[in-house]
DNA sequence: TAGTGGTCTAGACCACTCC
DNA sequence: GAGTGGTCTAGACCACTAA
């Protein structure tokens, strides 16, 4: 015997701060609660799932560890957004005078829709050869090109982005899929390879062909963990430094 | 008023299981259980910390979670012995056939005592010149060469690697330094940066000069956090993924 | 069977936020 | 002052390990 890969109403053997962990995480996947606003108090939950309020918060301990919520004392506890525009940085470093965060230009090169090539629909878990959104788009910071970045969507899901004007994408894409297509990003799986860059790229971000490059390719995915975008990012590696933890 | 930045004897106005926290894992840096036994039980230290279990789990969930002390049910909580020499594997990727974890072979190059530099010192906080012990090495998988590095420790603490003919350093060096020095690394601290082959390291890698390569530069502690030995690893770019999660 | 960690309860009091 | 999360207690019972 061995339990069931999924079960729908999360299996009743589990613990059951892990049956309410599935369960919020769920509900927060569906937008019962949306980005920024409070879920149920403990002593709420408590009550309404007749569960000591210690269970309760080893429910919610294990969500603020996935940054899926935030806690405040005193005010409550709070469905995370998470901004990770600001993780480019994480990867590429600039002078940054004060250490402050700073948004780079965005302009859209290309905007077309193609079939899906096996591996975009392999990542987007889309049948092959199935129309997706295809943009092309250089970031700028202080009118430099630093980043070259190729992104896939469902055209499904996105077809309103082919009605606005690229010019008026603004700099961020993933405020754009939610205002725009109701879609949102929750967490994203990143991988870092690097190569000699290719003519096309070396001369978009002003460098020497075959210089090393860093490429991030990055699959993004809603609460309920279904990919909805894909994208591949190349920067100089010059800028490149990453730093980890490990014992 | 602001807390002391630091305080011999773990201050009183942090919450109880912080300070337990705390203090365990001064006792374990200090060496009381060495890596691999068993700390006491949960029931013996509630008892002699005159403390509730929920709050020795507390404690205890943190270092679990640091990856300081590993829980077995019905066994017991052990101190870690980190192993992190799969840690390359990490970062370089290779043709494993059966997701194995092989231990690459190890060629010492070079072997010598010189003044610390500027950066080494700072590095592993030794005054600027002190002595340290600088080795070259290759490293090599199924005979073939794929990462070249360089290591720096202190004289005075590593001076006992000065008398090993260096064909007897084994492919590890962490259970070397432990049995040989007495000195157990804990953690590290990894920082990855690329840049073009120079022409010495292309050599060594078997690549073309110029090509990319991918720096690891690892600063390596023991468990009280003294920094304990600084490295430079580079290998060819081609073998290089990493992966992240991001949220 | 004895001893370990894993789960869970039903409270208490404190620190903080906002009105 | 009312309401929130943060800490802590003093137990209970369960699941697992090893002799």
């Amino acid at each position: 015997m061995h339990p069931p890969e999924t079960s729908a109403a999360s299996d009743q053997r589990l613990p059951r701060y892990h049956q309410l962990r599935e369960r919020l995480s769920a509900e927060i996947g569906r937008g019962e609660w949306l980005p920024g606003q409070a879920i149920p108090t403990e002593a709420e939950l408590a009550r309404s799932h007749s569960m000591s309020i210690g269970t309760i918060r080893k429910a919610i301990d294990a969500l603020v560890a996935e940054g899926i919520l935030e806690r405040f004392q005193g005010k409550g506890t709070f469905v995370r957004r998470p901004k990770f525009d600001s993780s480019l940085f994480r990867f590429f470093r600039f002078n940054r005078q004060h250490g402050e965060t700073r948004i780079p230009e965005s302009r859209i090169l290309k905007r077309e829709v193609v079939s899906a090539s096996a591996n975009v629909a392999a990542a987007l878990k889309l049948a092959a050869g199935a129309p997706v959104i295809h943009l092309s788009r250089l970031r700028l910071l202080d009118g430099k090109p630093f980043l070259v970045e190729s992104i896939w969507v469902s055209k499904a899901r996105f077809a309103k982005l082919l009605e606005l004007d690229t010019r008026q994408f603004g700099d961020l894409l993933y405020p754009l899929y939610e205002q725009c297509c109701g879609q949102v990003i929750a967490s994203a799986q990143e991988t870092l390879t690097a190569e000699a860059a290719g003519p096309a790229t070396a001369k978009l971000l002003g460098v020497k062909a075959g210089s090393p490059v860093i490429v991030v390719e990055r699959l993004a995915a809603g609460y309920d963990r279904h990919p909805l975008e894909w994208r591949q990012s190349r920067g100089a590696a010059d800028h490149f430094r990453y730093e980890v933890e490990i014992r």
